[in-house]
RNA sequence: GGGCCUGUAGCUCAGCCGGUUAGAGCGCACGCCUGAUAAGCGUGAGGUCGGUAGUUCGAGCCUACCCAGGCCCA
């Protein structure tokens, strides 16, 4: 028997089935640089409409985690997909350099060496923090580059670059001048054995015995009837609050009784006879705390009753002579306690913001050292650490102390001396939400930002409406100084434009480590004497920072523009970044610095929860682009609905690995079979076999998908809709049907011609349509194809899709014809479970249909459709025996062996077979080897 | 504890304005092909739509509560 496979022309490509992704991205990377793709990027869209996404900096302090990836990757998606589209979609990737916990890791390293910071010059100190973050940013660069991402990595912007730096101390400025900056006084974690503040990372929480203390507070005349006669009972843990005491606070939502005293425990301080103030379901804790043995409640009533009643301080009349509010606090808890808080609004921050809401008093009453400054009556001089039992005794005398006791419990402490902290009332630099109407002016601007998801709007609207301020300044080291000079005799700080001017040309040129020389003199200038002003020492937090990019990136480039086209960060962003860039611009601007901002979800393990070292369940994308590929995270990510939280896990990487594959040898068939294509070979769309229609019809309502998901940002509808395209309509059916002509036509057959004709536009559509997601493959495809030294898939944008190719009616008479498919191909599995075919050639179908299938049928060739040898199509009704799908009434098949012998070449079983030359050949066979028409 | 959000097959996702037996692809099982071959094709089994209670003639879609999870606060 002849052997006609060398006469068969098979798929020929040098694209490999299998990617070695790992390597074939360092190649492709490493060609990018070389012929600097960014650049050409930017030559091919000069002129063009201006996207920017602008980029939100990660910190530089360490290796990229699997979310800056996923946050890297969807940013790199989407400025691809709008270079595609047609833009010129410039990315400049920056970083967030100052701050606490690079301070923190480069105080670490000298403690480790066995020096103290404070042993440390400043200008030193500052130095080697912009060493390390410099560090980092080259490591975050080369793992950045390595997802694919692509932007201008050789001029990245920085917060510590000296042009940032002099920029945000001018925005800071900016918001002095407009009115909204001023000094005021919060509590913050302080350490009173530093004498300096924390931040929440430096704290330790480790377990502190308290004394605790009931304490009553009479209600002054005039209060309501309820609490009338009796006391509000308070309880703390930090007896040493009680100078500092300005209210008390009761939660609006639970109930309080009056309680009458009838015995007690012997040694309790409560009284037979008196009566108290608590809330209803911390009755029994009280009493059994207090020493009460029996009561009886005389009263009950909801809280909202109190609201607004004053009572004495206990020391009323030994200089606590105001009066204590009672106010409703939805952080009033019934776990432990009374139900009713003291409110110590410069050492709590629940209490403070209590006291902000309501205006009481912040009074200063303890020093750096811990001591009560000597303003404070009855405790001046005192450590606030050793006045507990003093505190407790005062109140005693005063009949205000209704017990006392001991809790051991976790408190916070400092990482370094490991005492326990307090919270202190400290000076603090403020922008203001309301002096120059900032909120309402970010209110009105997020109603005029596209958020995606919509929902997102309702985050950052309900943020910004709670904000009570923004507390600017940070008693630190590493970051952008509040360039202020405080005038000694007034307190008011200097607005000078001058004066400005100079410190911000001055740091413009030396970097803000400029401010820390302790030389006045150069920033005052001859106008004002150094000696009357202090200089501030306080710096900017990050937030700030990075808040104001808008304005030394976006407002200083200009291949940039201001506003952005987009932020695109992680939901943490609402309170962090967008926020902070909201509030700045419209502070300065009086308006957002973007025009819409897109949200991801966070990235969790393959069961949903939290990544974290100690549940091991930590993936990193080092390791992910080592072992499959960083095309692998890219189609991951693309896949994944990025609106909700992405899951991750090594079954999920191998599904998305499996998705991969099936859509590289979706490619690689296409190369395959458009060996030698030329374009003479090309045949005109009404030329075309229905099928090839068929196939240009779904190119384009898919261009449709495309075009509109780009615009959306919306890949995962995308990549899906692609990737059923590939699996369902392309390798489970055009391919299979089209393998015989394009194998065994001659190669001047007009049909085999419009086939790779529509093969073309499928390889010129799919390798655009991907580039933005498979960066890679569609560029080693494209390669592939068309090989040369500067090109790259990524210069192009998305092919035009001709309006001629949509043909309603024919994608719906083909949904017919592939339903009536489908009953064949079930048939013929029967047949194959019975072992009487193997290949559907082997098969003769006899079809049964209705009327509207048998018109859908017309001019179709239903066995080259159904891959059978032969077919007989029946209009009517189906013989009870035929096989039948209950989805697709009205068609049934009966299988019959086809007739006639196996042509060698082709495998088909035609009757043909035997009476041409080649005995072993059917007709069309013959003819490609015999050049004749038979 | 508060604010915002999520929960549909093992996995990734569809599911319109509430309306028949809840879909797709992958994976899995079984089979076919051996001219896409560490490929390709077919068939099949998988779901009490997180739970409970309601509203409704009818709920995966609406309401309440609960459970699990996420982000941000406290």
């Amino acid at each position: 028997m002849a052997d006609y496979r060398s006469t068969v022309f098979l798929p020929s490509t040098a694209f490999p089935m299998k990617a070695g992704l790992p390597n074939l991205e360092r190649d492709l990377l490493a060609r990018w640089q070389r012929i600097d793709l960014y650049a050409k990027l930017r030559a091919r869209a000069t002129g063009r409409e201006k996207f920017i996404l602008h980029d939100g900096p990660p910190y530089a302090n360490g290796h990229i985690h699997i979310g800056t990836a996923v946050n890297k990757i969807l940013k790199d998606i989407v400025t691809r997909a709008q270079q595609m589209l047609g833009k010129d979609s410039n990315y400049v990737p920056g970083w967030d350099c100052h701050g606490l916990p690079i301070e923190w890791q480069v105080e670490q390293r000298h403690r480790e060496a066995g020096r103290r910071k404070e042993d440390i010059p400043l200008a030193e100190f500052r130095r080697e923090c912009r060493a390390f973050a410099e560090h980092w940013i080259g490591v975050q660069r080369d793992e950045f580059r390595r997802l694919g991402v692509v932007g201008d990595w050789d001029h990245p912007y920085t917060t510590m670059s000296y042009a940032a730096e002099a920029q945000i101390a001018a925005e800071i400025l900016k918001f002095l001048m407009s009115g909204a900056l001023y000094r005021g006084a919060k509590p913050v974690l302080w350490s009173v054995v530093e004498k300096t503040a924390l931040a929440e990372a430096e704290v330790e929480y480790q377990d502190h015995t308290s004394t605790t203390i009931h304490v009553r507070f009479r209600p002054l005349v005039g209060a309501p009837a309820a609490i009338a006669g009796a006391s509000l009972v308070i309880w703390t843990t930090t007896p040493w609050t009680i100078p500092g005491n300005r209210g008390i606070a009761f939660s609006a939502a639970a109930e309080y009784v009056r309680v009458r005293v009838l015995a007690v425990t012997e040694r309790s301080l409560a009284i037979v006879g008196e009566e108290i103030i608590i809330a209803e379901p911390l009755l029994a804790d009280v009493c059994a705390e207090t020493g009460i043995a029996e009561h009886t409640i005389t009263g009950r009533f909801a809280g909202a009753e109190l609201e607004g009643a004053r009572c004495a301080h206990p020391w009323r009349g030994a200089g606590y002579d105001f009066d204590v509010e009672v106010h409703a606090g939805d952080f009033v808890a019934m776990e432990q306690g009374t139900g009713l808080v003291h409110i110590a609004p410069g050492h709590g921050t629940d209490d403070y913001n209590l006291g902000l809401k309501h205006g009481l008093e912040v009074p200063h009453t303890v020093g750096e050292d811990g001591t009560y400054l000597a303003t404070v009556p009855l405790f001046g001089g005192h450590h606030v650490f050793k006045v507990d039992r003093a505190v407790a005794d005062k109140l005693a005398e005063v009949g205000a102390l209704l017990a006392r006791g001991r809790l051991v419990h976790s408190y916070p402490h400092s990482w370094r001396s490991k005492t326990p902290l307090i919270l202190r009332n400290t000076p603090q630099w403020f922008i203001s939400m309301t002096a120059t109407g900032l909120r309402d002016t970010a209110l009105a601007a997020i109603k005029t930002v596209r958020w995606l998801p919509p929902d997102s709007r309702n985050r950052i609207e309900a943020m910004v409406a709670d904000r009570t301020e923004w507390v600017l300044s940070r008693q630190r080291a590493w970051g952008v100084p509040i360039p202020l000079f405080v005038h000694r005799a007034s307190g008011e700080p200097l607005r000078d434009p001058a004066v400005h001017r100079r410190v911000v040309e001055v740091f413009a040129r030396e970097g803000a480590d400029a401010w820390f020389g302790g030389d006045a003199e150069r920033f005052l200038g001859p106008d004002h004497k150094a000696a009357d002003y202090e200089m501030v020492q306080d710096i900017a937090e990050v937030w700030f920072d990075s808040g104001a990019t808008h304005a030394y990136v976006l407002e200083q480039r200009a291949d940039l523009r201001w506003p952005a086209s987009l932020y695109l960060e992680g939901t943490d962003q609402h309170r962090g970044w967008f926020q902070s860039s909201l509030l700045e611009a419209c502070g300065t601007r009086g308006r957002a610095p973007f025009e819409a901002v897109l949200t991801h979800g966070f990235v969790l393990d393959g069961e949903g929860r939290k990544m974290s070292k100690s549940l091991g369940n930590v993936i990193a994308p080092q390791e992910v682009s080592d072992r499959s590929g960083a095309e692998i995270l890219r189609v991951w990510v693309a896949s994944s609905d990025y609106t909700q939280d992405l899951r991750i896990g090594a079954d999920i990487i191998q599904h998305h690995v499996d998705a991969y594959r099936k859509v590289r040898n979706t490619l690689r068939y296409i190369l395959g079979n458009l060996a030698g294509f030329a374009p003479d070979e090309r045949v005109a769309v009404d030329q075309m076999p229905e099928l090839e229609r068929l196939i240009l019809h779904r190119l384009h309502e898919l261009d449709r998908v495309v075009r509109q998901a780009f615009d959306d940002f919306d890949f995962h509808t995308l990549f899906n809709a692609l990737y059923t395209f590939c699996t369902v309509d392309l390798s489970a059916f055009y391919f299979d049907v089209r393998k015989d002509l394009l194998y065994c036509d001659a190669l001047t057959s007009p049909r085999r011609r419009a086939a790779r004709t529509v093969l073309d536009e499928l390889f010129s559509c799919l390798t655009a349509w991907l580039a933005p997601v498979m960066c890679f493959t569609t560029e080693e495809a494209w390669l592939a194809r068309w090989p040369s030294e500067g090109d790259s898939v990524h210069l192009r944008t998305l092919p035009e899709v001709p309006a001629a190719w949509r043909d309603d009616a024919l994608g719906q008479r083909w949904d017919q014809i592939r339903a009536v498919r489908r009953v064949i191909t079930g048939a013929l599995e029967i047949e194959r479970q019975q072992k009487r075919i193997g290949s559907s050639l082997l098969a003769g179908p006899r079809v049964w249909v209705t009327p509207e299938h048998h018109t859908a049928l017309e001019g179709v060739d239903l066995a080259e459709v159904a891959i059978t040898s032969t077919i007989h199509v029946v209009a009517g009704e189906p013989p009870a025996a035929a096989y039948r799908l209950a989805e697709v009434p009205g068609v049934g098949v009966t299988v019959a062996l086809a007739e006639g012998t196996r042509c060698e070449r082709c495998w088909r079983v035609l009757p043909e077979v035997g009476a041409y030359s080649h005995a072993d050949l059917c007709g069309r066979c013959e003819d490609v080897l015999t050049g004749g028409t038979s």
